[in-house]
DNA sequence: AATTTTTTGTATCAGCCGCTACAGTCTTGC
DNA sequence: GCAAGACTGTAGCGGCTGATACAAAAAATT
């Protein structure tokens, strides 16, 4: 185990510069708009390059290859919703909170005017089947993603916001699947209707799982 | 506009002989099967001739270049999804049969292994925002699906099984959503569990959606 | 100031991709 | 049977892609 010093994970500096640093992110950053809007399989390296303002060598002096480029896009992405997800005050703890959440990611669409869709789910199909490594970061960016929205839900309902029969896990994954699965369909149309009418109607279901009499003050 | 008739849909043969729709089906068939495992990108126009059997000249021979090629693999995809949607005897116009419905979905990706995610689904984000033509063909295979599901659901209305407030075109949203989102997480955690549950979630909410007492009789 | 290390620019490679040209074979229609 | 046209095989082209080699500039360490 002592023995193989030299093939310590080729791309890992032991230090960065200041300048290293900056150049790198801008990269990262770059690359994970370039890749938001084109998908992987569209946006090339060069075209990385090119964004960004760097020549070849960075990109490899930097990251080894382009899957790795492609981990650090993805765990940008997850930062990135995950900062989003719980937002400056409080978690998803609240019908409020969950339609305000709503309200953001549809009008985040709406801005991007329906274009490039998830940035995490985009990627997924692309990456799925041929970059098993690239896959697994991606699961662990939803598991991530779900575990904050259930967090939320769980609050509610140890709170009395719902019933007993609820069960936060599963509206967590529905939620999920309905913010993904919307703004598929809201890509599609160029519309963000779809994302509306998925996550109303989840968040209406919620809401009918309420008690049936508001929970007595304490 | 009389004068111009030699560019008449470069690619449109004046008649398909048996042999020749075996071969162009072939290509299709197989094509389709490629993009559904490794995405659009990932299939080259040499891993469908080699695939299929064929040399270079017959893909270009019935197809004019690859975009109409996935254009093709679009209506395949879509034709197989709406023969799926109504099985042999009704359509989806009853609990019971919303339910058979789920299973079936989760039954077929569990076949899969959950690789390779919705046939059109799939395809999404890697063309909607580079091929705006094939982003309208997909556009367009959802809405059928969406209208047999929506189809089902107002007869449900119509009889009288669904409370008046209840909304089937947004319901019909909702559950393609769920199916959409709830493929993609199977897809990435290769387990069919999410799918099933977004989409239980939803057809609990729709049966939550009945008339508080069973209809009368007519 | 000297030296080591990090950062950057340029030039280039081998391979694959979509696509075309062209010649040959088989099938159809008359 | 025989032209016309549909079908198929091979060979190859230009362009792009991911990746590498090499050396110079800039910065950090001593």
């Amino acid at each position: 185990m002592a023995g193989r010093g030299t093939n310590e994970l080729a791309v890992k500096q032991r230090r960065l510069t200041p300048k290293g640093r900056a150049t790198r992110d801008r990269i990262v950053s770059v690359a994970a708009e370039l890749m938001h809007e084109h998908g992987v399989a569209g946006t090339s390296l060069g075209d990385v390059q090119k964004a960004a303002g760097v020549g070849a060598s960075q990109v490899y002096h930097y990251f080894g290859d382009k899957q790795s480029l492609i981990r650090a896009v993805i765990a940008y992405h997850t930062e990135a919703i995950l900062g989003t997800v719980r937002p400056h005050l409080g978690r998803l703890d609240s019908m409020e909170a969950l339609r305000a959440w709503r309200d953001m990611l549809v009008t985040n669409l709406r801005q991007r005017n329906c274009e490039g869709g998830c940035p995490l789910g985009s990627l997924v199909a692309g990456l799925a089947e041929d970059f098993p490594e690239c896959r697994a970061d991606l699961a662990g960016g939803f598991d991530q993603w779900e575990a904050a929205v259930r967090d939320g839900l769980e609050a509610m309902y140890d709170r009395g916001d719902l019933r007993r029969k609820a069960d936060p896990a599963r509206l967590a994954v529905a939620l999920l699947a309905a913010v993904e699965g919307g703004t598929l369909l809201a890509q599609l149309h160029r519309d963000p209707a779809p994302l509306e009418t998925a996550l109303d109607e989840v968040l209406d279901r919620i809401e009918d799982l309420r008690p049936r009499r508001a929970q007595p003050r304490l």
